[in-house]
DNA sequence: TGTACATCAGTGAACGCGCGTTCACTGATGTAC
DNA sequence: TGTACATCAGTGAACGCGCGTTCACTGATGTAC
């Protein structure tokens, strides 16, 4: 360690300037510290360019090299999430065998809901910009949407292997993620986060609502 | 019309002092100016004390003497407005006859989801500070759990009248309302609010899935 | 091999803005004598 | 009836703060000749 480097530890700033070439890792760096902010501070007010700079040990200056202004960094952000969610939902469905068609469709529903309860921030914040774009005509598409499309795939495999729905598989998805997702919302807004261990009960019977 | 009147009346300012002894009407006139603020700006954010003092014709220091803060203000709104909730679902339960049970669950829940599409703002805001105190051993309390409350009572005359519940009447309500704030959330974030016409159907369609 | 130059990663200081809040005040209206 | 004083409703100007954004810059590292 040079003399620089060490004064700068001991100012607390812990980061030295990336090596030629590599400036583009400092773009990941603000994202897991914006993302590290937006879980602590719950909302995405408080999630400000210069919050980001302080928790990167950077200037505020030097996020404009990466995003032209605090809305794409908010973008950069939402983008990210909405991938390990997908991630999480896809892999939570091919650890339960084949078979248990049924155990697929829960274990998604579950993922979605560990995720939005373990990250409340990211999850207002992909509720709030993530729903439906409708051009008038075509079919509604976005971020969510994809969520509920996978639920239907699902329901559609549970008809297919006999168990019988009381509304159609599409329907009976959009029960369940509409349920999932105000469960999940009331468990944010209690005061004191209690009630975790109720959202799981609470979705599975609405998965047994939905059958016969 | 004095002088000092026409000159207020000019300058887009529309308001005169108030008499003595009724300064308190300048209360109602701060509640009602930032219920409208928080109707267009559909957040909590933005809504400022500045912001109102605008939207009043005031000075911002005429606000502290009739809130201490700006989080009073915010909490005056919110009983404001938790009141105008519960007045709206008795109105429409009692719109129906008495010998309607199942509907008028329904009324009372259909009238929940209105006012909270016609009030995203307001919504939000009760929803973000509104749910349940949970003091261990205690039972919840809280303005939406008065909410619930409600619900399981008319549930209970449906089971009463004769009607079979495929679950309990507390977990009916809970799966009705969690649903429909889910719903209703979904309605908030889609970027053009459009959909309207399918929260009622909705509604109707976990009521029904509740039922034997 | 040296040296001039280009490119890169990142900074420091300043800008104007809107915010919540405080404080001494103004002028109208009531009350005591 | 007049007049001194108290009370009321509300204000104007200022405070310090954190924000997003801009701009000219610094110093290290690469490249051309």
């Amino acid at each position: 360690m040079n003399r620089r480097v060490v004064e700068r530890v001991e100012a607390g700033m812990g980061r030295t300037r990336n090596r030629w070439g590599e400036g583009e890792r400092l773009r990941g760096e603000i994202l897991a510290a914006a993302g590290r902010l937006l879980a602590e501070l719950g909302g995405e007010d408080g999630l400000t360019i210069r919050g980001v700079a302080r928790a990167v040990g950077i200037a505020p200056a030097s996020i404009y090299q990466h995003f032209s202004d605090r809305a794409e960094l908010v973008r950069g952000l939402l983008d990210h999430e909405y991938a390990r969610l997908r991630d999480s939902m896809r892999a939570a469905e091919e650890s339960i065998g084949e078979t248990d068609v049924v155990g697929r469709v829960r274990a998604q529903i579950h993922a979605y809901c560990a995720f939005a309860m373990e990250n409340p921030g990211h999850y207002r914040l992909m509720l709030a910009n993530g729903a439906s774009d409708l051009a008038p005509g075509t079919r509604p598409t976005g971020p969510l949407l994809d969520v509920i499309d996978r639920l239907t795939a699902g329901f559609e495999r549970c008809v297919e292997a006999g168990h019988e729905l009381r509304v159609t598989p599409g329907r009976a998805a959009a029960v369940v993620f509409v349920g999932a997702h105000g469960r999940v919302a009331l468990f944010h807004s209690a005061l004191n986060r209690s009630g975790a261990e109720l959202v799981e009960p609470f979705v599975d019977e609405l998965v047994s609502l939905v059958f016969k």
